[in-house]
DNA sequence: TTTGCAAATGACAACCGTTTTCATTATGAA
DNA sequence: TTCATAATGAAAACGGTTGTCATTTGCAAA
């Protein structure tokens, strides 16, 4: 029964409440495993470790939850070229924890890099507000990836 | 038998011929639509539309073209979110017709922009130069995406 | 032009990540 | 504790993509 501390319980239920959902055993272990990941999971790499801690979860349950994650913002949903979705916590309310990826075509290794962030996101923000002016979009997000080839990729 | 001009046939001759593949009535009808595309196609419909102007080509002689094709560097594949690959063109010799996205998170709408490329292009030519230093990759390609509501969606 | 052979093709099946279905179980408000 | 409802697991269905294999095609060499 993986639960962390009731602090952090209190603040679930309200969130989870707030969204019209309930807070399970199942759910909890599955923000468990993503909070403890330092990787971009894929929604099978979160089934065998929940079910680790926590055996009656199924696969269907670990898809379900992402997808209310997500809706809730509470995770970001990305695609490395692998064919299949990787997940991952999304940042905290001031924005600690943005990062970019830098993703190797041949082997599919994810870099997370925050270097040089503060100047992207600058540009980044100021684009978004001309884009959104010009196109009448409401902008909400944005994805940038490098691509390349890794140190050991490269050599071969 | 979709054949644009002689130059154009001349030099994908050369082009395939250097990549070790063969020029086809089927690969030239799908670089022809295309060319024509001003959208983001997905294979279907790519097989929709060659289907029309040569009836013979099946879908996973789209599915192997595109492949060659992307692994030629002639074309970019994206993912917008909507399950199936998008593909295009890539840009020309010079850049030409570079441009960036923004997706709409409700109905999977596309616009491609080219404003303010510039200054987004001059940072990200600086940070690709201090990423690859520092992770040891060797950058070719960059995706930047724009997540939000298109003006209908925003609306509802 | 003809020939020969490797590459390309189409039909179809297989694959595999994801979603749906449905009967059962667990949650949390009363 | 009770109860309506949401959540769940198992299994089947789904759908985009890839593999298989017998046949056809492109094209270089004769």
């Amino acid at each position: 029964m993986p639960v962390r501390n009731k602090c952090c319980e209190q603040w679930l239920h309200g969130k989870f409440k707030g969204c019209g959902y309930k807070v399970t055993t199942g759910r909890q272990a599955i923000l468990d495993i993503l909070h403890k990941a330092n990787k971009h999971l894929s929604a099978e790499d979160i089934y065998l470790k929940v079910h680790n801690i926590y055996p009656a979860a199924g696969l269907t349950t670990v898809y379900r939850t992402l997808e209310i994650l997500e809706k809730m913002g509470m995770i970001y949903k990305f695609d490395f070229g692998d064919g299949r979705a990787r997940y991952e916590l999304s940042e905290g309310e001031k924005g600690e924890n943005h990062h970019h990826h830098l993703v190797c075509t041949n082997c599919n290794q994810v870099v997370d890099y925050t270097d040089f962030i503060d100047k992207e996101v600058k540009l980044l923000k100021e684009t978004e507000r001309e884009l959104s002016k010009k196109y009448n979009f409401s902008i909400n997000n944005h994805l940038i990836q490098f691509y390349g080839l890794c140190e050991k990729c490269k050599s071969k």
